[in-house]
DNA sequence: TAAAATAAGACTAATTTTGTCGGATTTAAA
DNA sequence: TTTAAATCCGACAAAATTAGTCTTATTTTA
């Protein structure tokens, strides 16, 4: 509920290594499976999801990988999920143009107000950037440090 | 994928369905049930939930049904979440303590920077309160503040 | 030509969510 | 005092979603 699936994390995980390669240096499958312990096949389908968006780039056969393509500062949360996930929708019934197909539509009291939240989690998600991600980082681990977080 | 259960969602139904109530009038189960079509059974696990969490109160017996506890507008999103669902975690290694259990742990670029969105999103769950929903001038009130935060 | 990599689709397994069932308790009213 | 309508609660079952695996094809370097 209201989690990011593996996808998205391996995602995140790959995007963030990728950014701290010298440029030009690609990143392979097998490299990412290795280092942080993710399927070699499942890493392999995001990576190409990821290219399928655009987010970045491939490069085939035996010395190939992958490649960072946009700057990953403007790479927004968001991106990364509708590249790699169905769009995020807090409920179903905002998901799909046919909301005949929910049995609660003509009684409903919440779908408006839903559609406002979603636009608010919308917003916020294209608002972080991958790259926020990683800046933050060391401020957080103080934070997390000094608060002695969950 | 980032989505609402099923119980937050006849969780928030209900709650606004009981607050347009004239103070003092039950509701029950059944009348929800039947009025948005939500298993009956599953509707009343949702209400119970409710008031085990001390949001709403309980009458038993045949006159039986539920009435609001707290002042609606003090009521957050985040704690109808928690009342009915699992506390929000974005990511699972949040979750548990014995974060040991992610076979990524030793090598996870991502944990730190989940941490901060969680927390973000926390905030905003907190944020909002059900009765913000039901007003047409939530509207205005997301947009100051999604500018604002982030 | 062999090996190492991406690409892609179909399938299976695991997990989570959703819904159901059976019964127990409470209480108003017949 | 019995009945019926309601809350309460745990265990179970079904459905849906997510995660992972298998297989095969293609690309490209050495």
């Amino acid at each position: 509920m209201l989690r990011f699936s593996k996808k998205v994390e391996y995602a995140l995980i790959a995007l963030i290594h990728m950014a701290r390669k010298p440029a030009k240096g690609l990143t392979t499958s097998k490299e990412l499976s290795d280092q942080y312990h993710i399927p070699l096949e499942l890493m392999g389908k995001v990576l190409q999801a990821l290219v399928k968006s655009g987010l970045v780039n491939s490069v085939q056969g035996v010395k190939g990988g992958y490649l960072l393509n946009d700057i990953i500062d403007n790479l927004s949360i968001s991106q990364v999920v509708r590249a790699v996930d169905k769009p995020i929708k807090i409920v179903k019934c905002i998901e799909n143009q046919h909301v005949s197909d929910c049995s609660q539509i003509l009684y409903c009291n919440i779908r408006s107000p839903m559609e406002i939240l979603q636009d608010k989690l919308e917003a916020i998600f294209e608002g972080i950037t991958v790259s926020d991600l990683r800046e933050d980082m060391l401020k957080n681990k103080i934070k997390a440090e000094s608060t002695g977080v969950v």
